[in-house]
RNA sequence: GCGAGCGUGGCGGAAUGGUAGACGCGCCAGACUUAAAAUCUGUUGUCCGUAUGGGCGUGGGGGUUCAAGUCCCCCCGCUCGCACCA
């Protein structure tokens, strides 16, 4: 008997998929369905990750296809960024040679993994095609007021000599280079996404396709808090100083108030360094503190008492100290707080260290206000005002309304919305990146670029000898007309961050070869994204920059309205794991260069032990690296393909293991040997053919529940059940070629070849890629009888076998002539009896 | 500290409040074989029992229910995210 051959057979399907163009997604009048996965960086070699959420968007998109939507399934590449330039720097090859081919390389090996994309839409980010049609974006959003320059304190990145946004800032560190993070005052391009704080931060509830978890990730980034900001009168401090803005979410404890504090980054703060050596070297030791979590979390709350003071504003004889404090940030609100010892735990450690008074302003129900005093907790809950003058007796809510009513009322004041989220600065100093489409010229300033002369392309003659941008150091790039005037201008030589390049691209699969951004015909049919799949670690940035370009793109008239919010649905995949292997010198080694001892374990190929570490994730660092060329070469892609679908639910982390491969691929080909015995039987007896036709539809329900609910682990485990039970059946040939039809059918989203090849075994007509899904008869999925458990007291005594239309009566007459319930009863009638028909029956004693 | 999720055999994992452990891996036994590989068949939560059978079992403790892995309360542990956000 012949052993299915993937090695020959996988490239023979791909073929003719390609001749008859199976994956090409042209508009028509069926319903679209446009699944996506995140598109790769090139690094030059595609890693199991790529191979988990590839195919499972490629189950779903051969699922969708099957079941009658027009699917669009592109790819494209991720492609500017970093890595390129370092390459250029290390080994003197040009970023775009060196970016391009590990294009070739990349889509060489994904193209064996049988994968159902639409390989005509394919784009590099870099092409300029693209780049030069997203710099056609940045000028229509400059003209909506989406983009802006200004000078800012910026995150610098030494290492990578470039600025950073703050979403790419993790502990005080580059997200890439690992470098900590300098500020430097530089002016910088913005995007200005806080103008769509609010609905960025709204629609979130009505996305209930997308995880909960990335949801509130969101949120809690743009953490949106309502409040009042007020100014105190201050006493004592330099001019320019008379007032003080505060920001407070409590302005209900405004009579709990014991102190005032400043950020050492406020503008008083640094006015009154100048003259006071102390505050300045104050100020320099807050400014080190908070880079990294094990600093904030034992950091000792630390002040210093400026001397000045500010009036209450609802007692102009009560003055607060201004303390400058480690805890107060510049970056939120105003950079300067009123502190509540009482109701505000930081203010309280605060307050305890400097001997501050601590007046309880709000009072718990259970509490009499006469003796509720504060220990060592702030108290933070809910109660009533005490203390408090006019407010005393009011909820939280009402005091809060009843203040701000107050401080606007004396125009001290007013109510105000605050957001963690800042704008988006994009503007890097690298080369390997989008260019800035504006030219600075003296007469007419910073003027956009005239859409007819873009794209500005990068200059390929560039030189990386040096560090920073070779762009600044380019003359004859530099050099250019003013758009506006004619007269000598220079380029602006930022380039854009490369979160921006994948904050479209989604988009621009709709028509990548279109004249403008999108097309509005192509968009209207393509768009939104029904499916998008990719890894948790996007769950801020990428998430939210994509989130935001779509509305930029509706506002410049790029995309319709509905697309704002551009992914219908998201699923973040898990990770690809692997156990760690260590030789007796600590050294990590790759599982390729160990093998299985007998009775357990493993061992180098010169025979010394392994110890086995955890399995984490797949990483060069750690060796436990399995590549997907190897696995493919080996046991063919739809082994990988099966491998990855099975065991662990997708949003869980998998373990690659060498058993489990080899499980993946023995199960493929027992599929195969089980087509060609029914291939070979003769006739056969039609006796068996009714049950085998019942457990087909069972196991197309599985099945399909399974892919619909991206629960592909159980569809492909009703496959494993489904094949035990053909080929135990003793149906006759007819019977088997039609169930070995509809495991070709089911099979294909996730082992597309083998599908393909028993599908033509079995007679099949044509290609078995855009056969129609099969359809589940409901009839089939019930039985004539079925059986039911009968429990005493709840527990399991014994079972019964009744007709599916056997009534509640005729049950319980059956269950109680159970030998088991008859010697447990004894005689004694039963208290009570339930049935649930179809389900259980429980007789209580 | 805040938020989210998770905890089930030796392992990965199934289980609309209704027979816990589907399916796979591993282990064990058997068939085929000179032998091995491959393949096929069967067993496999645990304890008592030759057995019919019974006890105990979903991190721990309570509760709701005829019935709880599933719902509620408390606790323990792990993972992820955010974090001095006023």
């Amino acid at each position: 008997m012949s052993r299915y051959n993937a090695k020959e057979t996988e490239p023979k399907w791909q073929e003719a998929w390609n001749t008859a163009e199976s994956f090409r997604a042209v508009p028509d009048d069926r319903e679209k369905y446009y699944v996506l996965e995140m598109f790769p960086y090139p690094s030059g070699r595609i890693h199991m990750g790529h191979v988990r959420n590839y195919t499972m968007g490629d189950v779903v998109a051969r699922y969708k296809s099957a079941a009658g939507f027009n699917v669009l399934h592109p790819m494209g590449w991720d492609a500017f960024g970093m890595p390129a330039e370092n390459a250029a720097m290390e080994k003197g090859v040009h970023p775009g040679d060196w970016t391009y081919q590990n294009i070739a390389d990349m889509r060489a090996q994904l193209k064996p993994m049988g994968l159902s994309i639409d390989w005509t839409r394919e784009f590099a980010t870099c092409d300029p095609e693209y780049y030069g049609q997203q710099q056609a974006l940045f000028i229509d959003m400059m003209g909506k007021d989406l983009v802006y320059r200004k000078n800012a304190v910026v995150n610098w990145d030494p290492v990578d000599m470039t600025v950073l946004a703050n979403e790419q800032v993790e502990n005080g560190r580059g997200w890439r280079s690992g470098a900590l993070v300098e500020r430097k005052e530089l002016t910088q391009w913005f995007f200005k996404i806080s103008a769509f704080s609010d609905d960025l931060l709204d629609s979130l509830d009505n996305m209930d396709s997308w995880p909960e978890k990335v949801r509130t990730m969101q949120k809690n980034w743009i953490g949106k808090s309502t409040g009042l900001q007020f100014e105190f009168k201050t006493n004592g401090a330099p001019s320019g100083f008379e007032g003080l803005e505060v920001y407070t979410t409590r302005p209900d404890t405004l009579f709990g108030a014991a102190f005032a504090a400043i950020s050492a980054d406020h503008p008083l703060a640094k006015q009154l360094e100048e003259n006071n050596p102390e505050i300045a070297a104050f100020n320099a030791e807050c400014r080190q503190l908070g880079t990294t979590e094990e600093a904030m979390e034992t950091a000792e709350k630390k002040g210093f008492d400026t001397g000045i003071t500010v009036t209450h504003p609802f007692n102009d004889a009560w003055e607060l100290p201004v303390y400058i404090a480690n805890f107060v940030l510049m970056g939120f609100g105003t950079g300067a707080v009123f502190g509540c010892p009482a109701h505000d735990q930081r203010d309280l450690d605060f307050a305890r260290k400097y001997d501050l008074v601590v007046t309880p302003v709000v009072c718990p129900a259970d509490q009499d206000p006469d003796t509720f005093s504060i220990g060592k907790k702030a108290f933070t809950e809910t109660g009533n005002l005490i203390n408090s003058r006019f407010l005393d007796g009011l909820s939280i809510e009402d005091a809060k309304t009843e203040v701000i009513k107050r401080i606007e009322g004396k125009g001290a004041g007013a109510a105000k919305t605050q957001y963690r989220l800042r704008d988006w600065g994009v503007s890097r100093q690298r080369y390997w990146g989008c260019p800035i489409p504006v030219v600075h010229c003296e007469k007419c300033g910073v003027v956009p670029e005239k859409k007819e002369n873009l794209p500005i392309e990068l200059p390929k003659d560039v030189a990386f000898d040096k560090p920073g941008n070779p762009l600044d150091r380019h003359e004859t790039w530099r050099n250019c007309a003013c758009p506006s005037c004619g007269g000598d201008a220079l380029r602006e030589t930022d380039t854009m961050d490369t979160f921006a390049d994948s904050s479209w691209y989604y988009a621009r699969f709709t028509a990548p070869k279109a004249e403008t951004p999108t097309d509005a015909k192509e968009v209207d049919y393509w768009m939104n994204v029904d499916q998008y799949i990719g890894g948790v670690e996007h769950a801020i940035l990428h998430l939210l920059y994509a989130r935001f370009f779509a509305r930029a793109m509706h506002a410049t008239g790029h995309l319709p309205k509905r697309a704002t919010e551009p992914f219908n649905a998201l699923f973040t995949q898990g990770m690809v794991c692997h156990a760690t292997y260590q030789d007796p010198d600590g050294k990590w080694v790759n599982p390729d260069d160990t093998r299985a001892i007998e009775g357990g374990g493993f061992e180098t190929l010169d025979g010394r032990p392994i110890t086995v570490g955890k399995s984490i994730k797949m990483s060069k660092s750690k060796k436990n690296v399995v590549d997907p060329d190897d696995i493919i070469d080996q046991y063919g892609a739809d082994t990988a393909r099966w491998f990855v679908m099975s065991d662990s639910p997708p949003e869980r982390d998998v373990e690659w293991t060498a058993s489990g491969a080899e499980a993946a691929w023995k199960h493929l080909q027992r599929v195969w040997r089980l087509c060609v015995e029914v291939q070979e039987m003769g006739e056969g007896d039609t006796a068996q053919d009714a049950a085998l036709e019942k457990a087909r539809h069972r196991a197309i329900d599985e099945v399909t529940k399974g892919i619909e609910g991206f629960a592909f682990n159980k569809s492909v485990a009703a496959l494993y059940q489904y094949t035990n039970t053909v080929s135990k059946s003793d149906a006759s040939k007819a019977a088997k070629l039609v169930a070995m039809q509809s495991m070709a059918q089911m099979m294909q989203p996730m082992t597309p070849h083998l599908a393909e090849e028993v599908w033509a075994a079995m007679g099949g007509e044509g290609l078995v890629t855009g056969a129609p899904w099969p359809q589940v008869d409901e009839s089939k999925l019930v039985d004539d009888t079925v059986i039911l458990p009968i429990q005493v007291n709840g527990k399991r005594r014994a079972e019964i076998e009744v007709a599916i239309s056997a009534t509640k009566d005729q049950i319980e007459k059956m269950a109680l002539e159970t030998p088991a319930v008859t010697r447990i009863l004894d005689g004694a009638a039963p208290k009570k009896i339930i049935v649930v028909p179809g389900r259980i029956v429980n007789v209580v004693v």
